[in-house]
DNA sequence: AACATATTCGCAATCGATTGCATTTATAAT
DNA sequence: ATTATAAATGCAATCGATTGCGAATATGTT
């Protein structure tokens, strides 16, 4: 037994002998609607079980409520953090959120975007994909005046908001926390350049490094894409190239842990024989043993930040054509693999 | 510099001289149209930058071509694999996934599912909240014959496919397994019993001890929500009544997480002195010392199925009253925390 | 009471695509 | 050539909410 019948506002103006247009505007909390008639419709929208045809507002308002937003993978600790700041504050505004993930695939990344700008999203929020090295799908939006803002891996040729967490400091700091256990022989396994969150981690290391007077050595880094098993292949690497390194400095955790696994593997102590750091905090790197030091980016922060960037720019479709590059501050989170005993 | 306008087919249709329903068929390939006028209007759209408004098609046919999912934590890796599952499915068949979180709590879930309900989408695939105890939200669907597909934390009292684990072989298994390794006094942490999967889990336990002619302890058993400072607590409290526990199962592998660190922190050895197994195989458990044994779901079939079910029912809108519940086979991952050495 | 002003409310067009039915055109059969 | 049939296309209503503009009603002022 369904009831397929869908009340509209014209069958409540109906009822009331009212017309239809000062129930619209009643039930949007138009003021110029007096507080008795908006209480009366109100009240039998309510008993007539009303439910606004969201479809239909949306096609007359060119307007959804919606906010995308893309992300690489949503299985990540730092990802779904932000996605978690992103939906409160966008919940708070009304906005709904359709969260998609391109598995760091362009192809994907480019036909969500696609799907997105056809289904009239207001605005997105996105961290594009390794992959991902043209932005034609992402520049529909700006010509069509879709707010945007990038989070985390941001694109330079692209103007927008951009909220990023201080991928140098994080790494500067990190190096130098390094070199302060006594660290001289430091190597990075760092993840694709053409992600300047990777870019900026690399070159804090090198900053730090310098500052400390120790010289570059560039077979001491590695880059790849930080998957698990190109962690143990880097570390293998670095290790045949060099083996006198005392100490790694890996731009997730991901990498750090396979690093760990290997040394372990092959007899050598963490920390004692050489130090491992990570980057983003993964809820494994707490309980794996040794516990591995690394960096905390506040996710949910950047993710409340973008949503409230983006919703502003969507409220206020205004001119304010500055576009914002906020850098969030990063924690260090020292743990067991990084401090010499 | 934007370009506000949009073309419709209403400005193709003038093009080309012929009326806007010949080119709204042949944009949907309705065989009705010419093949030489389909390719025409295909050709002008194409040039003309037409973009289909989704949103006036949607409030005329009343399909909005989007499934919504409602899961308790995309951060979970079962989760976030079923979610992989259904993205794989839905995409092929040209349908918009959009996902959202109820972080458990019975009131976000409902609100979520308020939204999706007024924003019509075609269907949904739910895991219920630990909180939900109450279905009001979820026979609104039901209500209006919206279809929808329960996985994992599924509800008896509503009528619908449902697709779940085989929590209760998988369950069975490890205390069978853990009987094997010669453990005598096996306690439980369980979940809310009030979800079927946690039910099934303990049945599994309890009728595998009963198999191996192993009598009950109640004080053996302890239920909460499974998360990790309740872990602890609850193996303090195991430890407390009965310190001649040598083994534990956890219905999920955060309390075995929790229960092993915490045995560890009081001097016992893991698997030597009590062993200890948990439920759902999180990419953590792998990792940490010692491994932890655990079951596998396939979560990404799981989601699959959820979703091809869910696709079948809102294309043929049949009558086909029969539901199914599925129960997918678990696969015992025995690492080193269940291993008598 | 008459007029000015402010409050409320209704009319009717509109958004863009879809679709049942009618109409025109092409093809086949006699 | 004529009629019957099939194929291709057009007409026009429709989905439900929104909103600019004008009309009606209420309130205030002298």
């Amino acid at each position: 037994m369904t009831d397929r019948f869908e009340t509209t506002i014209h069958d409540i103006a109906r009822k009331l002998n009212i017309s239809a247009s000062t129930v619209s505007r009643a039930l949007n909390n138009n003021p110029i609607i007096s507080e008795a008639t908006r209480q009366k419709i109100r009240q039998t929208a309510e008993e007539m079980g009303y439910r606004p045809n969201t479809l239909a507002a949306s096609f007359r308002t060119k307007r959804t409520n919606t906010i995308g937003v893309i992300v690489p993978l949503i299985n990540r600790h730092f990802f779904s953090s932000v996605i978690s700041g992103i939906e409160e504050v966008a919940y708070k505004s009304g906005f709904t959120v359709t969260i998609s993930q391109s598995n760091d695939q362009f192809e994907k990344e480019a036909k969500i975007a696609h799907t997105l700008f056809t289904n009239r999203v207001d605005g997105i929020i996105i961290s594009i994909a390794m992959e991902t090295r043209q932005f034609d799908h992402l520049k529909l939006f700006s010509a069509k005046n879709i707010p945007l803002v990038f989070f985390d891996r941001v694109v330079d040729e692209i103007d927008a908001h951009k909220i990023v967490a201080d991928d140098f400091g994080g790494a500067y700091f990190v190096t130098k926390h390094l070199i302060e256990q006594g660290a001289k022989q430091i190597a990075h396994i760092g993840g694709p350049l053409n992600l300047k969150i990777y870019e900026n981690r690399q070159a804090g290391y090198v900053k730090a490094l310098e500052d400390a007077g120790i010289k570059l050595n560039h077979s001491m880094i590695i880059n790849n894409t930080l998957r698990r098993e190109e962690g143990t292949e880097a570390i293998q690497t670095l290790l045949k190239d060099n083996n006198t390194i005392d100490a790694v400095f890996c731009a997730n955790d991901t990498t750090a842990l396979s690093s760990i696994i290997y040394l372990k593997s092959i007899g050598k102590k963490i920390p004692e024989d050489i130090l491992v750091m990570g980057f983003s905090n993964e809820p494994f790197s707490e309980v794996v043993t040794p516990s591995i030091s690394t960096v905390q980016q506040p996710g949910f922060l950047m993710g409340q930040k973008a949503a409230s960037l983006l919703i502003e720019q969507i409220t206020n479709k205004s001119e304010n054509h500055e576009f914002l590059t906020i850098v969030m501050p990063t924690d260090l989170i020292i743990r067991e693999s990084s401090v010499r005993k």
